[in-house]
DNA sequence: ATGAAAGCGCTAACAT
DNA sequence: ATGTTAGCGCTTTCAT
């Protein structure tokens, strides 16, 4: 097996306790101790154990952080920044995916309480999230990203989700269009239900109904984007126009129209949430709302770090902001109300506190 | 803090090593003490520390995983495989980035090491990787993937890049061309020289010329596509086709073609390795080679499993074969010698020993 | 069938 | 400036 503590102090000639102090960098020790030390940790290739030290100290060096779907690009540069920042703390992230999955979701954060990770960073498979509430019981410091939990004050990271799709699904509604369908991801998670109800807004204000035909939700996966508009274009009436309310969900629209040969914008317009890199590719290009994922992610992480810290901090919940990419998936846009420009503009990456 | 065996223990009447054998199914415990014990651990919502017991037990239920870009595609159903497998074994992943950076896979190497994780999946930065080595010299078991590694005996899976390349090319060179360009990854890796030589084998037997202005070669992110498939545009006389090596020089590539209103396939033909969803959305779409990513994830984790549970198991190194996926990027191809139909029956999902 | 006790590798009082 | 020692939470002989 490796070298152990033990084994390097027997070989510098010291007690194990000088060679934890040469490893923290703390405490007087000698320069000429130091130097057997560091000589003998270098013969035998000395790791710590951060193990055994994560046992004694009663806290490891880890953050959890648990994705609600790893297929999903929007997770992807998340994942990064969470790293990023991490890794400046001298952190490691033990990165699990729900898959969507409120038993997977649950089953990973049982095991995070089990390897004592020193905070969590979740986006919960649902609202009202029994495993999530008892992290917070369990008063391990965590951050909620994504989707906001019901029932507790906790440190959360989103996007304003109504107002966003309230200004996309106008936008459409700018256009002239009136026959708009949806196609979301369930409403167990609050982006769903939040994107819900921004497309319900913009409708009312134009006076229009919100027919429950022109309505579909599933899980946010390509496969129900593919058949959730092919239901929307077997309508008797089909949509002229169809706001997507997730990038996975939009792969699925996008290959259902084209399969039938439809053309965007002219047969039908789109909209969607959440940008993708390869939407630059695919012509027309898609008018998205994009949301800043590394931000976010590092948002996320900064506010765990800062509730390990200090576990008393006052909760903060941020909401960062969007913006509005506009291009030819939604048709001309001479008739817009609001300058593509001034929306744009509208949508700096600002903080703002809720 | 969260309840202890010990706690547990006291509430349920037993020592510490009853609670210890109700916990692993191991050993003998009546009927009533088992009963009680239960009883204590759902009163205090006992969560058993997998930490102490890592310690205890000398290893721990983790196993690395070390990809070399996660905001690479290849990469994430790979990922999905590794945990599917992972769960099944009750394993948990701790997965790292190292972001093509072989500093970074450095430091998460050692950590892995740290943290005594049970094996290691890895795709080395580059064929020569001491921190790979060292990994090997400590007995930690570990799988390679994607790229091999030079310099050891160690269990791998990867594909047949030269095949597949050499069979990629020759398609394009079936159709006509004749200066055919290439962007490829970095050739200290792998994956980049093989491809290179595939594509080389095939100019050989055409007997062209290996042509230097024609090959360019970077770290493969998409911003690198771009700038050197811009690179080939420029030449004086540019390549009537071109040989992507990797999904995300491939959407650069597609970019820059794009951005100078060049047309797919009648400008120029592009033929690329690794499958992506959106390829299927682009038009038109992209002949490229298909990864089985999920296969191979499984199959390394297979392979850790199998080597976690007897190191002295022979090595295994499994090629996984993939699929040619024909479409209209690279032009009609009724001058083909190979029909597509027989190309892709050759590459059936089937595995070989080499 | 159960308990006592040692010890995994490390850190942190406390003592010198 | 350095060493001694107890103990983090668990498992596992070895007794009984």
């Amino acid at each position: 097996m490796a070298a152990k503590i033990k084994d390097v102090a027997r070989l510098a000639g010291v007690s194990t306790a000088t060679v934890s102090r040469v490893l923290s960098n703390e405490g007087y020790v000698s320069e000429e101790a130091r130097k057997s030390v560091l000589a003998a940790m270098e013969q035998l290739r000395y790791q710590p154990s951060r193990l055994a030290r994560s046992l004694r100290v009663q806290r490891s060096r880890i953050i959890g952080l648990l994705i609600s779907d790893i297929q999903n690009p929007f997770f992807i540069s998340l994942v990064r920044a969470v790293e990023d920042i991490a890794l400046q703390h001298q952190y490691a992230v033990f990165l699990c995916n729900a898959d969507e999955n409120s038993e997977k979701e649950k089953f990973y954060l049982d095991l995070m309480q089990a390897e004592r990770v020193a905070g969590v960073i979740v986006s919960p498979t649902r609202e009202r999230d029994d495993p999530c509430l008892q992290l917070f019981q369990a008063d391990i410091p965590f951050v909620v990203i994504d989707r906001k939990l019901a029932d507790v004050n906790v440190d959360t990271v989103v996007v304003d989700n109504i107002q966003y799709t309230y200004q996309l699904v106008k936008h459409l509604l700018e256009d002239g269009h009136r026959r708009i369908g949806a196609v979301l991801g369930i409403s167990t998670a609050t982006t769903g239900r939040e994107r819900y109800e921004g497309y319900a807004q913009a409708l009312t204000e134009y006076q229009l109904p919100l027919s429950p035909e022109l309505l579909r939700t599933s899980i946010p996966r390509e496969e129900n984007g593919y058949h959730l508009t092919n239901e929307l274009l077997d309508l008797a009436e089909p949509p002229t126009a169809l706001f997507v309310g997730n990038n996975l969900l939009t792969v699925g629209a996008f290959r259902a129209i084209s399969e039938r040969g439809r053309t965007i914008p002219d047969d039908i317009a789109l909209a969607a949430f959440d940008e993708v890199d390869w939407m630059s590719l695919v012509k027309p290009g898609l008018t998205v709302i994009k949301q800043p994922t590394y931000d976010i992610g590092r948002t996320a992480a900064e506010l765990l770090f800062q509730r390990i810290a200090d576990p008393l901090l006052s909760v903060q919940q941020i909401t960062v902001h969007c913006t509005l990419n506009i291009r030819q998936s939604c048709g001309l846009h001479q008739n817009t109300g609001v300058p593509a420009s001034q929306v744009v503009q509208a949508a700096q990456k600002e903080r703002e506190i809720v």
